[in-house]
DNA sequence: ACCTGAACACCGTTCAAGT
DNA sequence: ACCTGAACACCGTTCAAGT
């Protein structure tokens, strides 16, 4: 009977925990029920008492991993840096667990996205931004955030097939600048900023165009 | 040995139009091999013939998809009409077939993600973005696009699921306004712009506010 | 050259049976 | 109350065998 405190019982916590786990190392495809339930030592069927089914995993998945990004609080400064530190925070999430980008836009993020558009959403109210406005403006906000999460997600579904982030950008960046330029002139102009641009950097510059955009439009 | 002309061959064309087919109106869950050779009077196996694998069959669901889109040309407008467009024919294509947000980001659509990117960042720079500046701004555009399509896709896989965009539009409003006001007061704000926007316009509103972004950082 | 269909190695999920 | 593990109804993919 000295088995029922502590890390023995399984535990809702601990299930999600450890997928987090698996996802970070594996990816999407990494968490099944079956590699889950020998990580932690049980049959698939375990898992069910504390789990409805594989949605609601990842979404407590998400919801967990999210909330230290949910938690922090910018009250002392201007709304424009208050945005810049949210999209920041999210993304260095969505860098570490970049799975989440898969899982964000769907149904199973509902309550983590709500979260991010109401911190949005008062920041560019703060910002002056006319009522009507406000929605559209804070979604044009969270859809890029989005779109970035996606693309993320899908390099990082690459590198768990084959090679670094790194050798893809090196890769992706020479057959940019090999394409006929008479097509392709943009591409292969760009390229060699393709090559070695920071991600960070490149979503605060576009975080900052749309808060210029929302500037301009106010 | 009539029967070798025409519709009775199975070939990659008439593969890849049966899986467009059952991705619109099934979703993504929807295309599997065996549904896919019931419907076209086969086996499984004789698929994989004309297709490496279902990754290559969505690549070209998607290349097939997108391809009046990418071959429309706007020469004789402003840059400004030139991106407007073009994200107008990417976001009716995505409404018609909400299954490409899920597939845009990956490894599958680099092609016609170049296409686009090409496209958007001709127009970026006719705009007069200085040159180093021009990748990340044509990134923002690309990113809020892929976001916006991922969130459709997202929304197609709950309307497969069961009711309406109607239906589940309005739920979320009702959800949105009756949230706690002091802590979601954003939210709760805009549940009636929520319950009745067009998606449409929302999207190009988002466009315009990058555009507007680019303007002022010009 | 192209197609057939059984077989392999997986999935998520359920559920009778145990403790 | 919680866990076990076999079983069900699927997947994508392969491949010997056919025509």
């Amino acid at each position: 009977m000295a088995t029922r405190t502590g890390q023995d019982g399984l535990s809702r916590e601990r299930i999600v925990e450890a997928a987090i786990a698996m996802l970070d190392d594996g990816g999407e495809s990494a968490l099944t029920f079956r590699a889950l339930s020998t990580r932690l030592k049980t049959g698939p069927g375990a898992i069910y008492w504390h789990v409805a089914n594989k949605e609601e995993l990842l979404a407590a998945a998400v919801q967990a991993t999210l909330a230290d990004v949910l938690r922090s609080d910018e009250a002392d400064t201007t709304p424009r840096d208050a945005v810049r530190a949210l999209a920041l925070g999210m993304f260095d999430a969505i860098d570490r667990h970049p799975w989440i980008g898969g899982q964000l836009a769907g149904l199973a993020s509902r309550s983590a996205s709500m979260r991010i558009i109401e911190r949005l959403g008062q920041q560019v109210q703060a910002l002056g931004m006319p009522h009507h406005h406000q929605f559209f403006a804070t979604s044009t906000l969270f859809s890029f955030i989005l779109g970035v999460a996606g693309q993320n997600a899908a390099n990082a579904r690459a590198r768990v097939a084959g090679k670094s982030r790194a050798e893809l950008l090196g890769a992706e960046a020479a057959v940019w600048a090999s394409l006929d330029p008479a097509e392709f002139p943009f591409l292969r102009g760009v390229a060699g900023q393709l090559g070695d641009h920071d991600d960070r950097e490149q979503f605060l510059v576009g975080i900052d165009l749309i808060l210029a955009g929302i500037g301009a439009a106010r």
